[in-house]
DNA sequence: TATGTGCTTTGACCTAAGTCAAAAGGGTAA
DNA sequence: TTACCCTTTTGACTTAGGTCAAAGCACATA
């Protein structure tokens, strides 16, 4: 049992006798791929973390249009909000993928998180680190344009791997929606790159050509 | 000084106790308006309510653009994501009026921190609705245009004020950024809401003359 | 009163990117 | 193989909104 919750980046640091508790306060719940986990406006019961599978956080527009707001992967952890506000869940939330979750209990975890202020400590850090995101996505949504957009993301999958060679790990629709667009233009985009010489892209594997061009596209000094 | 604290929402509702202890470890800082609190990349050594003035929160874009995260006003709390991440300060700050500040430097403060749950848990309930505004504020960017920015802009200051009639408390070239535009594009919205009969406007006060329509407006079912 | 400085508005123009529609692939099941 | 479905790409068209430049205001200081 330990080991599931060592996995979280988040929890990794937790002393072994938090980790326990974490561990007696919580379930595994198990989600088919397209299953819906909770819907917009439902109660936040609880939060989740994810021991396997990939998990889609979005919004229906008031036209229908979807949008993604994040997806989660293996080690994350998603809908804490809801846990300390006590207001509704802000999204949807759906598996992608046959997923497998660790659920914290709402009225549970409040109290174990009461008694273990290192527990808090740890938590404020991580919600931290989400708000720095949201306000890095913030910033990249109204200042740069789409080609900038997906060379940053393309960057950032650079940085994370390790390599110029990688998997987008998503399909392009939904890179689409990451990235605040639509699939048309992004698949003109990445002609542009590939024309550019910038990338080569097979699939949904990608070789970037020219990191130096892209970083510049990235912050805005440079077109296509 | 018991006072001081009591008037921030998010430690209001703190035992008198906490409040105290907040207070012992805190420091009156003042600004004249103009003058820079912190710029991005300086250390986090701590974080900030405002006792009294105004406070832009902005970044500068490559290209030397600025672009405006949040005006924070009395009663509210600022850069305290910084305390917690142990990382530089993100974005940079500034006094937009002469400014009283509480400051809590971090060091003391984790420590208090470390020694009263209940303050951890009134902290991520504070954070918790911060991500909750910037997750709306990307939703907004991402899915909305101009009118229907200005729309729900003007919307969320009526509710806020429970008045149709009301002044916009920033100029309208830090309207225009504070809604993802420029001060050019937010004049014409402004004149075409005009012309539709939808608003007043003369200098900063603001009339709401059709609220029908500019919820329709900001929900995106309608069109100037 | 004159002069300067910083907002705001207006006009003319341009372009990124969305819409709509259709074609091209790619994978699966019968 | 054929049929079907879903994703991706391409093309033609439209438009929101940005850029640049100039003019209009408003307020403060000399």
């Amino acid at each position: 049992m330990q080991k599931k919750l060592e996995m979280f980046p988040i929890f990794s640091s937790l002393p072994r006798e938090y980790l326990s508790k974490m561990e007696n306060i919580s379930q595994i719940r198990r989600y088919p791929a397209g299953k819906s986990i909770f819907m917009e406006n439902d109660p936040g019961i609880g939060f989740y973390g994810i021991i396997d599978g990939k998990i889609k956080i979005f919004k229906i527009s008031p036209l229908g249009k979807e949008h993604i707001l994040h997806i989660f992967g293996p080690g994350e952890v998603f809908a804490e909000v809801a846990v300390f506000t006590g207001l509704d869940f802000p999204a949807n939330a759906l598996a992608l993928e046959d997923s497998a979750l660790v659920f914290f209990p709402r009225d549970r975890f409040r109290t174990l998180l009461s008694e273990n202020p290192d527990l808090s400590l740890s938590l404020l850090g991580l919600m931290s680190v989400r708000l720095r995101q949201l306000v890095a996505k913030v910033e990249e949504l109204s200042l740069k344009e789409v080609p900038a957009r997906l060379a940053t993301h393309l960057l950032l999958l650079r940085e994370n791997t390790g390599r110029d060679e990688f998997d987008l790990d998503v399909n392009k629709s939904q890179l689409a929606a990451m990235l605040g667009t639509i699939p048309e233009t992004l698949s003109r985009v990445i002609r542009k790159m590939k024309d550019e010489d910038l990338i080569r892209i097979e699939g949904s594997k990608v070789e970037l050509l020219d990191v130096q061009s892209l970083g510049q596209l990235a912050v805005g000094e440079f077109r296509l």
